[in-house]
DNA sequence: TTGTATGCGTTATCAC
DNA sequence: GTGATAACGCATACAA
């Protein structure tokens, strides 16, 4: 019930009658141990259930092995699937991910910034809360010289790598998809103009727009957190227009969602009368009826290549680094919300 | 861009002229400390910019404050909200959470667990992979009096907490709710019964079938691992049955999505010709058309009561425990895929 | 190829 | 209340 004794590196050296520092070397497989003490050494640490104080080696050696990934939630698609990419990644380099959820909150990020500080993580992968717009708590870091990557709601006053995805060509393309449908108002409910992702989409409506010639009305653009609620409001606000669109851009699926939901309640047809595209790909997007015309964003490739460029600095620390911004494709998934019939 | 000076206690011990072990006391405000020195300390070490060094007390205390959680799959809505409950908790009492997901892979899971015990975490959360029937890997940490607590896929040969849901019951109301909606020859396609959650819900199906006056047909029941591709195979083989089934229960959602989706394009009516119910209530089930009744499972608040439940033993390790089966209430829900309209 | 000596920063034990 | 000292287990610079 209590713990157990643990042996150690001198336990085996004392056993073997040799120095705890070839021990110590045998064990990590350092090339200039024979083999043949190499093999006697491992058979006897095994022997003697030898486990390798990782807390010890880590003591010695500051590092710890661990990567910190804070995003705004867990539980949503997107991140999670992020964090799985990272996961995957992060396992087969022998790191260990730590997760947190700033639920959007720069208190609580910034909290969380200070605990992965303390605790000495190797680097950390980030997605800013939407209330961040303060960097301190990750100065911290950089101060210190241990990398940052940001992926998705990114930070311009921050020199690190940055993996965000094209928003602008995503959005660009859905609205001329909206137009190639014969649409010729189309609306658009956005969010945050404070993040990047979703100014760059709403940058791609509107260059969509002007190079197709459609006017840019100002009141076909709402903007709001893209919740459900905020987006029946956005909606019934767009059909109170004197002229209504006949077709929506929403910067994420939940809004889409909920946007074809209350023209269903009220009687418009989708795509027929206005037609819907959303983004994000959300699983159940593809699932709805009618299904949901999208933008997919590489959610789990966006983890992989995050976890691969932190673990490349963390094991280059000296080298100076050329930081680079990698923008990974977005993909219009043309579904049923969007394609008219006449 | 070098790794600067870090102060520590024997610093601010010289700069005062007292000793280190005071300076420890008064950081960690021990009680024995005057009020005077404590706030002097505190001043200087603010002053001097120290922080604590967590790997260095760690290595002393053998304590991290971290748990580790092992889930199949990070990317799972029932997971996820899971991770958010226990990330929530942890993070109040000031542990750190580590993520990893085992794929559903026994030796993924196994790798995973002696790289937390070699990290020394101080408990573990787990819901054990699909695959996993040898815990050999998790004796790891009840040997060394390391708690360990089980969520939803729980093992019966381990003594600790665990956290299941009210499977067998949410089963047998789903089962009920078919009977009342007229059907007569209910279905079920189950996963793999080395699970106890699979076993749980299939055990209700049949004891409502029983209570029902339903004569239970074995070829009505199919067990798979409940992937969308099998639910396809699986509702294929009810519909060749000479007596083809009028509704179907299925053990999740994923499965009651592709029964119907798969019903529907071979021109059967769901519910009015078959009626399906499934398990979980994932986000999307309420969205589809038809939406779908499923059982509602609180993964947020087994997250919560997971992480509650391993620090209070983290805590008080040297109690004696008495291990606690916590069942969960479900929630059958009903949507259109099973509410008859004649 | 192996051994010796030392230190990492903190906490625990004992003494005062 | 405070101080002196000894670990904790490992890695590494240096010596041999």
């Amino acid at each position: 019930m209590s713990d157990q004794f643990e042996t150690t590196i001198h336990d085996i050296a004392k056993k073997l009658n040799i120095s705890a520092s070839t021990v110590s070397r045998a064990l990590k497989n350092n090339p200039i141990i024979s083999e043949a003490t190499r093999k006697l050494i491992n058979d006897t640490a095994e022997e003697m259930g030898y486990r390798p104080n990782t807390l010890a080696a880590n003591f010695r050696t500051k590092r710890t092995n661990t990567i910190g990934v804070i995003v705004p939630l867990i539980n949503r698609h997107f991140f999670s699937s992020v964090i799985s990419g990272i996961e995957e990644v992060a396992y087969k380099k022998g790191f260990t991910v730590t997760i947190s959820q700033s639920n959007d909150l720069l208190e609580k990020e910034s909290k969380i910034a200070q605990t992965l500080f303390a605790n000495r993580v190797d680097g950390v992968i980030i997605s800013i809360a939407m209330e961040t717009t303060n960097f301190d708590h990750l100065k911290l870091f950089t101060s210190k010289n241990i990398p940052i990557v940001f992926f998705d709601r990114v930070v311009d006053e921050i020199k690190s790598h940055k993996i965000v995805v094209d928003d602008f060509g995503g959005a660009y393309r859905a609205t001329r998809h909206l137009a190639e449908m014969g649409s010729k108002r189309i609306a658009h409910i956005g969010g945050p103009l404070n993040l990047n992702i979703y100014k760059n989409r709403q940058a791609g409506y509107l260059k969509a727009l002007s190079d197709l010639g459609l006017n840019n009305d100002e009141s076909l653009v709402i903007n709001n957190n893209l919740t459900r609620e905020q987006g029946i409001d956005a909606v019934q606000k767009l059909l109170n227009l004197s002229e209504k669109p006949d077709a929506i851009f929403c910067a994420n699926d939940t809004t889409a969602q909920s946007v074809i939901f209350h023209l269903k309640n009220n009687g418009y047809k989708v795509p027929d009368d206005i037609a819907v595209v959303g983004f994000s790909n959300e699983p159940f997007s593809e699932m709805v009826t009618p299904s949901i015309s999208t933008v997919m964003q590489p959610g789990f490739l966006i983890g992989i290549k995050s976890a691969d460029l932190l673990i490349e600095q963390i094991l280059n620390k000296q080298k100076e680094i050329e930081f680079q911004t990698i923008v990974l494709p977005t993909d219009l998934i043309i579904r049923e919300s969007s394609v008219r019939h006449k």
